[in-house]
DNA sequence: ACATAAAATGAACACGTTAACATCTATTAG
DNA sequence: CTAATAGATGTTAACGTGTTCATTTTATGT
């Protein structure tokens, strides 16, 4: 392996010059970098990130942690915001993915193994860790969930406003049996998407009735049988808003499965926008959630408070939805 | 930071006694590890990798690359396969995720940055990197992609038995018409899926048509205008074989829109056996891909190569695909 | 040509850990 | 009781890089 030593004396000079040549320090004449540089490209120099590591205390590694990557954790989700990430990070930085459940020892999450962190987070269970990482002081970032602690970079989409839209959408085509199924209890985004549901619901004066309030997990199944227990009401509603498209499709097929047809006879919602909701027969209106957006943003904070942790001030930033009409939502 | 020094000094021993004690070596007495271990614990002690990788010339971390982050890479494989990974692999270990066609200086991946590396491969765009790799003497597997060079671990999905088994099925539903949508011409598994095919055909002496094999990249919209064409020719076929389920899904979608019913006009075979196969409508027959099972086998397959480098021969695995059949074939 | 300042380079150490070798202590054999 | 030996610990160097401070070389002004 070629360190900066032989580097050095290939080129008669000592290990230090080449160092700061290769690092792009000006004091450094002009003809011996160019000389280093030259042997350093012949020899196929590779510099070694461990030393480097220990010296400047730079892992150059950023971790990316899920609240789990078994559960929970839609799949469309992961690779956008690989995706978003990858597009701003520099090539040589390493982007290390974990699930926070799966994590051991919070101890060993310290500042030498990651220069940042960013976190996709479900619900308060990650808060243990989310504390454990700021207390290490290490530059964080926490996407997806909305957080109390306003001394933490958070981005989130505006859930309760993209669902207040929908309902009002769905009122406007003379809806007035709204219903929702929900998602997991312990995701912050169930809570949310059902709170601009009953707040919307409220604005417009629509009575909100308990029996239209369904739990699901956001698993397809749920879904499925979330709208069989809505269908065998004595009074169904005209209109389900699902917690996600997942909940969505099993709502559809219930509905396919009990010859309902759709939207004439149920009026559907999802949330999400999930690269089959186009695909759904009919098409699925459903709420966009702009997850390369508030990934890119995440990471574009992130890479501000590692370089300049000072200067850089914790916000709340909102990524906005939209809503995208298709074709489950009748007027009636 | 605490060190094994500030733990040498609390424990009146030598910063080498506590470096044995902290890595198990038998030679130190049990009531001196003890007592160090339980300084450490006090200290809150956490081991600096950098420094530890620097002089053992490990680097614990383990590199996942796919083809492309951004193109081709189907979403549920992603997360399937760091699953895979994660279930076999050791917490202390980083796991790093990169797409190939990102990379910039093929140097920069070396194997005092890798201990080992995982290739998911799609094409043989990707052998410039595999070769490289295999020269830089990182221990290497690739999945996903059957490779013709015998001197690397690789684990692939027999994707040709697969289509095999699947087309047999059709026939002997009585389909004699059979057509097929093929995947992206570059990726490996549309010309395996497409062997299959043909293969099957001769063997059971059905003849095959040009006009029944049309082109497809693998999304829902190519898979969509496939089909458009395939049910614009004057005999359509009565079964089409998808190369995947997204082209499948988008092929249902232009047999509605046509007004074409599945399975009776027009039946159909996807292949992976995403989430969805089961919730569209009808359900889709399809092949599954054990995409988890691959990742798992690959990944021990890894652990063993970084352990025993001289003793883990190169082979060449097949992991079985399995015929899921619901609904989207019919019996004429 | 000389003094002086500025620019360029080098020597030595530091980062936190493991490892080879040396040393010390306790045990055993004779 | 002493020598030999095993067991436990310590000393020192090494890994490859960056950085502080000292030193050499070059440029500048008179």
């Amino acid at each position: 392996m070629i360190t900066i030593k032989d580097i050095a004396r290939a080129a008669g000079v000592s290990h230090t010059t080449v160092s700061r040549a290769l690092n792009g320090n000006p004091i450094i004449k002009k003809e011996t970098r160019d000389k280093i540089e030259k042997i350093a490209a012949e020899l196929n120099y590779v510099p070694n990130f461990s030393a480097k590591s220990l010296v400047t205390r730079k892992s150059f590694t950023i971790g990316l942690f899920f609240s789990s990557i078994d559960q929970g954790t839609s799949e469309s989700f992961l690779v956008d915001v690989i995706k978003g990430i990858k597009h701003v990070l520099d090539e040589n930085y390493n982007l290390s993915v974990s699930g926070i459940d799966s994590i051991q020892h919070l101890d060993s999450i310290s500042s030498h193994r990651f220069d940042g962190i960013l976190v996709i987070s479900q619900s308060d269970a990650d808060n243990a860790f989310i504390n454990h990482v700021k207390k290490a002081n290490i530059p964080l970032v926490v996407l997806n969930r909305q957080l109390e602690d306003s001394s933490i970079m958070n981005v989130v989409a505006s859930d309760r406003i993209g669902v207040k839209e929908a309902i009002e959408y769905a009122i406007s085509q003379g809806h007035r049996r709204l219903a929702m199924i929900e998602g997991r209890p312990d995701f912050k985004s169930a809570s949310e998407r059902k709170q601009g549901f009953i707040d919307s619901m409220l604005a417009k004066q629509i009575p909100i009735r308990n029996e239209y309030f369904v739990s699901g997990d956001y698993t397809v199944e749920s879904g499925f049988s979330a709208m069989n227990a809505l269908l065998s009401l004595p009074e169904p509603p005209s209109m389900v808003l699902c917690s996600n498209d997942n909940m969505a499709i099993g709502a559809m097929n219930a509905c396919y499965a009990r010859g309902v047809s759709i939207p004439e006879q149920m009026s559907l919602i999802g949330f999400d926008d999930i690269v089959f909701a186009k695909y759904t027969n009919p098409a699925l209106t459903t709420i966009h959630r702009p997850i390369a957006d508030i990934s890119k943003l995440g990471t574009q904070k992130l890479i501000e408070l590692m370089n300049k942790p000072e200067d850089t001030a914790a916000e709340q930033l909102f990524v906005k939805t939209q809503l995208i009409i298709r074709q489950t939502v009748s007027s009636i």
